[in-house]
DNA sequence: AATCAAATTGTAATCGATTACAAATGGCTT
DNA sequence: AAGCCATTTGTAATCGATTACAATTTGATT
């Protein structure tokens, strides 16, 4: 891979001159600009990202943090973000961390390092800690998750109102034993959901039951199953369902196909509106969120945050999207 | 951020030294090392990759190169590819390209551009003059798509043969008219897949028809809807279907579900055992292909390939998944 | 032709690390 | 105490770009 310095010399012209027709300063003669650019086709040179970056402390390059890409809701959400990114000549690179802190360590560690120019963070696991004193130095975005009184700017939806509606509408519908199908409360989103959850329970006067109240361990339809398993066998078993994430709430579906006839009357509802809760049978009912717009405007935050300027929070609508799993 | 010179003066020593305590040489006093040591926990020191990179000309980044993250294919392989990569002290970076060729440049540029050491390309629409350019002077991994004939070393499945048997599996059922949901043939796999349909009517002495092979724009859910609404249209109406990709496959289910009761005899099959195709109902009957298994053996193969070794092609074993879509 | 300002090009410092080589230090023998 | 070798540390070049400043060229004006 030829260098500044070849280029040079094959051109004829001294590297500040290569460097200047690279960057289009437009003080460059058009004789001289067109024998390097020739130079440059000849020798197949492609400046170095790592000398210019060096340089220049620029990457033009952000992080998009995610615990796992096996949960669909992140995908239109990445792709508004890319999309924004390469508009404004950015570029972005996806993160799995798995939740694990060491991965998520080496991914913040290359923003310490210059490798990156800013971070947007959608994984609700991820060490607050370590994020803020992250983002004492460096630009860094919440999207969706987000830290309650922190001073990470974030864009979100708001949850808890969300679930209000959502179980609003379930009992509105005519069920009273209404069941929670939770992940772990140490996540915001599952703490503020379920806050919704019984804000719309005491509001009806109905009774919050612990034992309608399911957790799971983590976010695959598997665990939707058995959530959906364990409430079956409650002697008082639930009308409905609330399940704080779309792929729980497939999964709980799939426990009512695979039972007897008499569940398929349980009412289930998921949240995020993935692409698949459409093509379930029957299809999802499920709380929608502007993904696609949220990953813009977060893209949008990043860039702001970068060139140093004061980002605001936001706070997104959404909807609640009526398919047949509410439909008895 | 404080740099090495920093750490050096605060220290009382030289930058050598302290770059010497970073790459852990031996060769330094018990007494000097933690002096460096203090001094870097005390300016909170990370050392710069820019700088490490350019000098060592190494990144220990791997890219790895994907059309889309919304097809949950590639989920598993990613995982294997990631977990491999840790293990080795390597790091890798998913790039999302949209199929756009000016994404795909971006990428590959990276490479040329040392900001990392390899890739590892799923991505069947990438443009493979310009990658077979770059596998001249840089690692390049193939996933399972590949280039038949081509210079480039790559692991991947027999496609051709899964497809025959899957499409032999659905004639000894009992089924005559068997259709096929292809996506563009302009992929080998698509290629593949048509062959070893063809292989197995053939071998059955079944007419190929035309009107049974339907070719969808993409392999989103909504393809297969469309694919099976057109297929069961038809005056003479397949009996069964193999699509060759999952979410195709679920769209067509979707399509039958949705349609009057006697579709549902209606066999289908589909292609790559993602994990929604255990929550469909009827559960879906499909090819799985080692896949964890298969990101493991790609991220070796690049690792070998940055060590300068030559690597040899694998062709893993698949396995037909039998479930309740073609139970009748 | 001489002068001068403007436009173009070149020189060399810089970013932050690594490392070959040189220099200094320490410990041991005589 | 001198000499010698081994160990530890320092100096300075290097990777590949950008850019302030210096130097040169160009062309217009007198």
């Amino acid at each position: 891979m030829a260098n500044i310095q070849q280029i040079a010399r094959k051109a004829g012209v001294s590297v500040a001159t290569v460097s200047r027709v690279l960057n289009n300063a437009n003080l460059v003669t058009p004789q001289t600009r067109s024998k390097v650019e020739s130079a440059i086709k000849e020798l197949n040179y492609e400046p170095s990202m790592l000398g210019r970056n060096l340089r220049n402390s620029e990457s033009r390059l952000m992080l998009v943090l995610l615990p796992s890409i096996s949960n669909p809701f992140y995908n239109e959400i990445i792709n508004g973000i890319q999309n924004t990114a390469i508009a404004n000549n950015y570029n972005i690179l996806l993160c799995e961390t798995d939740s694990k802190a060491e991965r998520e360590n080496i991914y913040l560690n290359m923003i310490k390092n210059k490798l990156a120019d800013g971070v947007i963070s959608m994984d609700p696991t991820i060490n607050m800690e370590k994020l803020n004193e992250l983002a004492e130095n460096h630009p860094v975005i919440l999207c969706s998750e987000y830290e309650e009184g922190g001073s990470i700017p974030y864009i979100t939806t708001d949850s808890e109102l969300a679930a209000y509606q959502a179980v609003k509408y379930l009992i509105q519908l005519g069920n009273e034993k209404i069941a929670l199908i939770n992940s772990d409360e140490k996540f915001l989103y599952a703490r503020l959901r379920r806050a919704g959850y019984e804000r719309a329970l005491k509001e009806f006067n109905l009774p919050i039951r612990d034992q309608w109240i399911y957790h799971t361990k983590d976010l695959e339809f598997q665990d939707g199953v058995q959530a959906m398993r364990m409430l079956l066998q409650l002697e008082e078993r639930p009308q409905a369902v609330f399940a704080v994430s779309d792929t729980l709430a497939i999964g709980a579906l799939k426990a009512l196909n695979s039972g007897v006839q008499a569940f398929e009357s349980i009412a289930v509802v998921g949240f995020d509106n993935i692409s698949f809760s459409n093509m379930t049978n029957p299809t999802l009912t499920t709380v929608s969120q502007p993904m696609y717009k949220m990953g813009c405007l977060a893209a949008n935050m990043l860039m702001s945050s970068i060139k140093g300027e004061k980002v605001e929070n936001i706070v997104l609508d959404h909807e609640l999207i009526i398919r047949e799993s509410t439909m008895g």
